[in-house]
DNA sequence: TTGGAGTGATTTTTT
DNA sequence: ATCACTCCAA
């Protein structure tokens, strides 16, 4: 069979590493690189590649990813290039789907109930604080559960070092001992899996019947940097008929530490599979060259990371900002300044589309979707409260499933008294109680009291409840009843099902009741719930089921039942909508957490509240992960890039805040306010994203009278502005209306007029700021001028105190990596080329708290097995395994082979100016910046030492200009497809002019 | 024993 | 500002 079109355009597609990879004949595969490399791509092709050239069978072959949004995009590109819906019999998802597929259809084997149910996160944290009651265990449940949890993902491999998984001081370890195994019991009494249940239970299975995985030809994981053991485990065995794997991954972006996230199976991959090939991808499509360097400045502060060589494609770009607020209101403010300014000076090349803000907890959020709603600028929220979290769903839900699991305890206990039935919490708990202590279940209890020999000895049930009982069970087992008829026949009814819920429920009325103010945006929450459902069963159809193949001489139990399929689908994904048809189209602004814009690009990218607490969390254990944290949101942004700090905490007298620690030592190399959009700037943003600029004329023609043309409404040091205002005689507490005040002093008038007991005053300016919420407020020439005089003041001060860089934080030299700790592939595999990548900026200081790291290093005695596996390599300079702490004096690296590094050199030129570009206009964004940070350093701009290149570098095809083509996938239209609505009935009126 | 009002802590990240 | 929990009146 010659190959098809679809692999030919792959091809195409695919730089000279990424092609390697995609057909690489090793059996297993481990393809490291940096962001914005094109991994996903790689992976997908490859997928492609295995199906379309080498013909295996598309069932045969498991992709497993980590989140639903990247498992959905990947089916979306496989289709596209495989076509004939093919794509659709891969078995394709996220770990945790792909587990429950094959405990669906062959969990009876090890004695599971067909009809499990999946405990969501909140199902379990009532478990266990129920029993922690029940029992008066004294650890803190939530401290229980995450301990479960780890212990569960962890799997089955020791630690390598023997240590133990230590629960926080002064806790029992019988404690939790005994609350795991009641946690269990309960589970499975209720017919539930939990998250990890469900891989730990496929492991189960797939160890103990290998067959049901016997025609599984080749595994596919991405983000393999998040896998936790049970996942390696899981992963082990769906490949366990060929051993063939590919993996793609960056150890950069390891951010799920706390979900027990190995960075270890990194090795053990390549321990328990020799001969692993390994490819990196060291091209990045995405990012300009100084949000690179500057993302680098924070990733490298780390001294014990593996390094990658991570090229910029693009040209310098625009400075990174950071920003500095006063309080966190204001911050959201200028975000939604800088948003409108971007795209009115763009000349709408730029959307709302192109612009994502991301934060550390989605807690976050609300100022900044205040700002956003006030000035009318539509958005979405990803992450952060969840749609199935909401009452009126969760209601619905929590019905939908006792119809399937009748014996679903909790779920009853919930909607006992839902829509209000006089049914106390006094009685709920203790007919609870008296069910589980006689082993029946809840409902069955009812019944039996309800309906046959009243045996229910539970001491109070009023007639009256009783009564009411009778309606809650007739309504269930009528629906009940129903789901039986259909499931003989058409896989319909769902809808059905929700609508006679509904009805019979009188929801819409009980919304009313409960919910007098904003019932109606909750009743269209149940419609939309409603049309997921419909989409659900549409896709079913579309999509096909998610069935598993038939293996000659193995039973499967097929599920008929839609009801179970969508219930899980809810509990494994906390987004099922298909955006497609939600998606009006409007343009809209993406708020998201870092965690969920993992492996999304946006042109412009904001990242607010980056102060320590927030962004090294101050609950976080790993500070390094934080720091990756950073790196991950700071790389998501391909043209410009914005951080931003409140000095004051929003919460309560707010105290004041620090910079995040990984800040304060390169914060000197930051733009101290939004650039200056003029031509050369905007040309480089349009080069980046290869979008055509509009003409500067119609930019300036569609431009509204007074625009704002620079960011100067808010003082670049919130703190001059305070002492400004302070000595003008005004009071200042750092609140929100003071800062506004702080901002422009002269709309109060002469000095003194800034008192804050001046009512009147206040209110009509807030008004005026509501009801202006059109045009920008600084549209009034007053404000402007005031602002930009502000400014300059803020300015000049600045940049007298600009040189302070944080020697503090480098006092310590705590980092110094014991001599035989290396970096990872660096010292497994020890080729030459692979080690050093970007050198530090000589200057780039490391913070004192970077002692620690999840990292594990490689055992010698492993290391040295492992090494001996590596593909003939010249062995590597052993100076260069510590490079990294010579790393200032280290003016050439060794060189594996001269040519090749002269050759790779010369691209690297080649790489870093555009080939269109006038040798003339070297930086005009530098230019541009220049009043602002002429006397500092440049942004560290790393020296790339030809010898770091990696062999696959300096393999680049002959005909050197062409080889540098943009991978499909990666331009405009791979703008990771938007996910769902979250709050789709906030007013989202855009309303520039 | 229920339900409403009032009070008090409280917010990491996700399958 | 939102949720959970306590307290008090029916």
């Amino acid at each position: 069979m010659s190959p098809p079109a679809a692999t030919n355009d792959i091809f195409k597609s695919l730089n000279e590493a990424q092609s390697r990879a995609v057909r690489s004949n090793a059996d297993t595969v481990a393809i490291l690189a940096g962001p914005g490399s094109g991994k996903t791509h790689t992976l997908t092709s490859r997928v492609v590649y295995l199906v379309d050239t080498l013909g295996y069978q598309p069932q045969d072959v498991i992709v497993a990813t980590f989140t639903v949004k990247a498992a959905r995009e990947m089916t979306e590109r496989i289709g596209k290039a495989l076509g004939q819906g093919r794509e659709k019999k891969i078995i394709l998802g996220t770990f945790h789907s792909v587990a429950r597929r094959y405990l669906a259809a062959y969990g009876q084997r090890i004695g599971l109930n067909q009809k499990f149910g999946i405990a969501d996160d909140g199902d379990s944290r009532g478990i266990i604080s129920r029993i922690c009651k029940r029992l008066q265990l004294t650890v803190d449940p939530p401290m229980a559960r995450a301990w479960i949890s780890k212990k569960k993902a962890k799997g089955t491999e020791p630690e390598p070092n023997g240590k133990k998984q230590a629960p926080a001081k002064g806790v029992h370890v019988q404690e939790l001992e005994t609350c795991y195994k009641e946690y269990q019991s309960h589970l499975e009494r209720s017919n539930l899996l939990d998250y990890d249940d469900l891989l730990v239970r496929c492991v189960e299975l797939l160890t103990k019947h290998p067959s049901c995985v016997s025609n599984v030809q080749a595994v596919l994981i991405d983000e393999y940097q998040d896998t936790n053991g049970v996942q390696y485990e899981l992963m082990k065995l769906f490949a366990q008929a060929r051993h063939r794997i590919t993996i793609v991954g960056d150890p950069d972006q390891s951010i799920y530490g706390w979900r027990s996230a190995e960075i270890r199976n990194l090795w053990r991959l390549l321990r328990d599979f020799p001969g692993t090939e390994e490819v990196s991808l060291e091209e990045n499509y995405r990012s300009s060259q100084s949000i690179l360097d500057m993302s680098l400045t924070v990733i490298q502060q780390d001294t014990k990371r593996y390094k990658k060589a991570l090229r910029p494609i693009h040209n310098k770009g625009t400075r990174p900002v950071l920003r500095r607020l006063k309080t966190s209101a204001m911050e959201a403010d200028w975000v939604v300044s800088e948003i409108r300014r971007a795209i009115m000076m763009s000349g709408e090349m730029m959307t709302h589309n192109d612009i994502a803000i991301l934060l550390r907890s989605a807690s976050l959020s609300r100022h900044i979707e205040h700002a956003l709603g006030k000035a009318g600028v539509a958005y979405k929220m990803v992450g952060g409260f969840k749609f199935y979290e909401r009452m009126e769903i969760k209601v619905l839900l929590d019905y939908l499933r006792v119809v399937h699991q009748p014996e679903n305890n909790d779920a009853l206990a919930r909607i006992m008294n839902v829509p209000k039935r006089g049914i106390g919490d006094v009685t709920i708990k203790a007919l609870v109680e008296e069910a589980e202590k006689s082993s029946t279940s809840l409902f069955s209890l009812l019944d039996k009291h309800c309906c046959g020999g009243r045996q229910a000895k539970t001491r109070i049930t009023k007639q009256a409840e009783q009564k009411i009982s009778a309606d809650l069970l007739r309504l269930l087992k009528g629906i009940r009843k129903r789901v039986d008829e259909i499931s003989q026949g058409t896989p319909f009814g769902l809808i059905e099902m929700i609508e006679q819920l509904l009805t019979q429920l009188k929801f819409q009325k009980f919304l009313q009741d409960t919910y007098a103010d904003d019932h109606e945006q909750r009743w269209a929450n149940v419609q939309e719930f409603m049309g997921l459902a419909a989409d659900f069963i549409r896709d079913l159809d579309r999509i096909g089921d998610d069935g598993l193949p038939e293996i000659e001489g193995l039973q499967q139990s097929k599920e008929v039942d839609v009801l179970p399929k969508f219930l899980s689908q809810i509990a494994l994904a906390s987004d099922t909508l298909k955006d497609d048809e939600t998606q009006q189209n409007k343009a809209m602004v993406t708020i998201s957490t870092i965690h969920a814009a993992k492996g999304l690009e946006w042109p412009i990218v904001f990242v607010p509240a980056a102060y320590t607490g927030s962004i090294p969390h101050a609950r976080a254990e790993d500070n390094d992960e934080e720091r990756r944290l950073l790196y991950v949101a700071m790389t998501r942004a391909q043209a410009l890039l914005y951080l931003s700090c409140p000095l004051y905490g929003s919460h309560g007298n707010g105290e004041k805040q620090e910079l995040s620690s990984f800040l304060t030592p390169i914060e000197r190399y930051f733009a101290k306010k939004g650039p200056c959009f003029d031509r050369p700037v905007m040309s480089e943003v349009a080069r980046i994203l290869q979008r055509s600029l509009p003409s500067e004329d119609s930019i300036y023609k569609s431009m509204p009278p007074m625009s704002v043309v620079e960011d100067d409404l808010f003082p670049e040091d919130p703190e001059q502005a305070i002492r400004e205002v302070r000595k003008a005689g005004g009071a200042v507490e750092g609140g929100y209306q003071e800062s506004y005040r702080a901002k422009r002093p002269r709309l109060y008038g002469p000095a003194g007029e800034t008192a804050p007991q001046e009512e009147p005053w206040r209110k009509d300016y807030a008004t005026t700021m509501e009801q202006t919420s059109s045009f920008t407020v600084s549209t009034l020439p007053g404000f402007v001028s005031a602002g930009t005089a502000q400014a300059a003041l803020a300015a000049a001060a600045a940049s007298a105190k600009a040189k302070q860089p944080a020697q503090n934080a480098m006092k310590t030299s705590a980092n110094k990596r014991p001599p035989d700790q290396r970096s990872i592939m660096g010292f497994v595999k020890s080729a030459p080329g692979q080690t050093s990548t970007s050198s530090n900026p000589p200057t780039a200081p490391v913070p004192a708290h970077s002692a620690m790291s999840n990292m594990q290093y490689l055992p010698p005695k492993l290391a040295a097995r492992a090494t001996a596996y590596a593909p003939p390599r010249p062995a590597i300079e052993p100076s260069l395994s510590k490079h990294r702490l010579a790393a200032t004096k280290m003016a050439r690296p060794v060189l594996p082979k001269r040519e090749e590094a002269d050759f790779a050199s010369k691209q690297y030129n080649c790489f870093s100016s555009s080939p269109t570009k006038p040798p003339g206009d070297e930086n005009p964004s530098a230019i541009a910046q220049s009043t602002l940070s002429e006397e500092n350093e440049p942004p560290p701009e790393p020296t790339r030492p030809a010898g770091s290149f990696h062999n696959t570098t300096c393999n680049m095809p002959k005909g050197l200009g062409g080889g540098f083509r943009r991978p499909a996938g990666l331009g405009r239209e791979s703008i990771a497809p938007m996910d769902r609505l979250r709050k789709p009935f906030k007013p989202l009126t855009m309303n520039r002019p």
